[in-house]
DNA sequence: TAAAATTTTTGAACACTGTTTAAAATTTTA
DNA sequence: TAAAATTTTAAACAGTGTTCAAAAATTTTA
């Protein structure tokens, strides 16, 4: 019937706002700062009435999710321009850089918060499958690398998770102010960016130096 | 006058005690089911107490810091027993995946949450001394392997900082579960294991292969 | 159109959280 | 022992996520 299904789909636009709301506060003021009653707030409703769209505070969280890998996956997009597959392999650690400094809450959400996850583990389906997407680019920009002689005696999965690992590390020891505290550069935000980039570059030569 | 000497004593035994709850509470059943009233309870005390022995929760924190950071360094005395210093980097590592396994909460303490570190920042001193002696082992080690030949044209400085990213990166996606999301291997915990350990090596094989 | 049934929304409460403050209990000093 | 100083606490504040019965709004039926 026709009814049940506008009124399905005017349930689906609350339940947009509602995540709408979520995540221009949570992006506005992070994480920590935003709770149920400040969404409930912006979206002019009751408290109460969100836990009619959402199981609970972390099935927000995983909504957001899906939106946050594809942002990420957007930022992958200039990888098609770079046909070389080092090369593309090099433009995807800085896109990954990129987003993880620019959305910090939001990499947070995808990569180091437990909670999101252990919901996706609870609420039956396996669905991360864009956050597999995302490694699989990677995958696949690897095992491109090796066609065309890089990374040899390197099994293509290992050296995968091996470069995310690198590539997190980087990000939230960067945005988490670790990084800063251990090096000397502690006052300017250029120095702590080109250090990164130093250590990123590090990485890069160590993968270039694999080479027969 | 030794009396208020024996006053401030008591002052700190009360201190230690405070701590002592705080640890074994944290250890048990993790930072976030951990709360101020909670410590009280156990040292039996009322929870206002506990405001006269630390500012906040995060000066806690930020005590338990300097533990955690010589329970690294306890972790890392095996070293002393490994003379040749590309072995003792490799045997570093995983002492350092060993200590972020077994002591998930206090690395977590140590290097992902940012309360205690803004705490540092805030309370004036630049207290990240046991830090920055743990990061200067690891400089020692890489500078000790460029004594012998390894890691040609490589700074010491981006160096060590890659390497503790990597780890970083491998022990924080492993904790976090991002790892086993991931990876295809989601049951057994001894996949897991396995899996980090290829990742690692494939680390250990790429800077092996930084030799002239 | 009026009544019944259903859905949506909410106020109020529950059990928590970290933290502050003024008052009470205790200890030290004179 | 009385006064002063210190330590400890009860109570409150403003907040959190979440639940649930009741109220309001909407839809369906007669």
């Amino acid at each position: 019937m026709g009814v049940t299904e506008r009124k399905e789909r005017h349930k689906e636009g609350l339940k947009k706002e509602i995540l709408a709301a979520a995540k221009s506060l949570f992006t506005e003021r992070g994480f920590e700062a935003t709770s149920i009653r400040n969404i409930a707030e912006k979206i002019e409703y009751s408290p109460a009435a969100i836990y009619s769209y959402y199981k609970d505070k972390n099935d927000i969280m995983y909504s957001l999710h899906q939106e946050g890998f594809k942002l990420l996956l957007n930022h992958f997009q200039v990888l098609n321009n770079v046909s070389h597959p080092f090369e593309r392999l090099k433009a995807m650690g800085r896109a990954y850089i990129q987003f993880a400094i620019h959305n910090q809450d939001i990499y947070k959400l995808l990569f180091v918060m437990e909670e999101p996850l252990a919901h996706v583990a609870a609420c039956g389906g396996e669905n991360w499958d864009e956050g597999d997407r995302a490694f699989d680019i990677l995958l696949q920009t690897v095992e491109a690398c090796q066609q065309q002689g890089y990374f040899k005696g390197c099994d293509s999965k290992n050296l995968s998770l091996l470069i995310w690992s690198t590539m997190h590390g980087l990000c939230t020891l960067r945005t988490s102010g670790h990084l800063g505290h251990v090096a000397a550069a502690k006052d300017s935000q250029t120095d702590l960016d080109q250090l990164m980039n130093l250590a990123y570059e590090t990485f890069i030569y160590l993968l270039e130096s694999l080479d027969p």
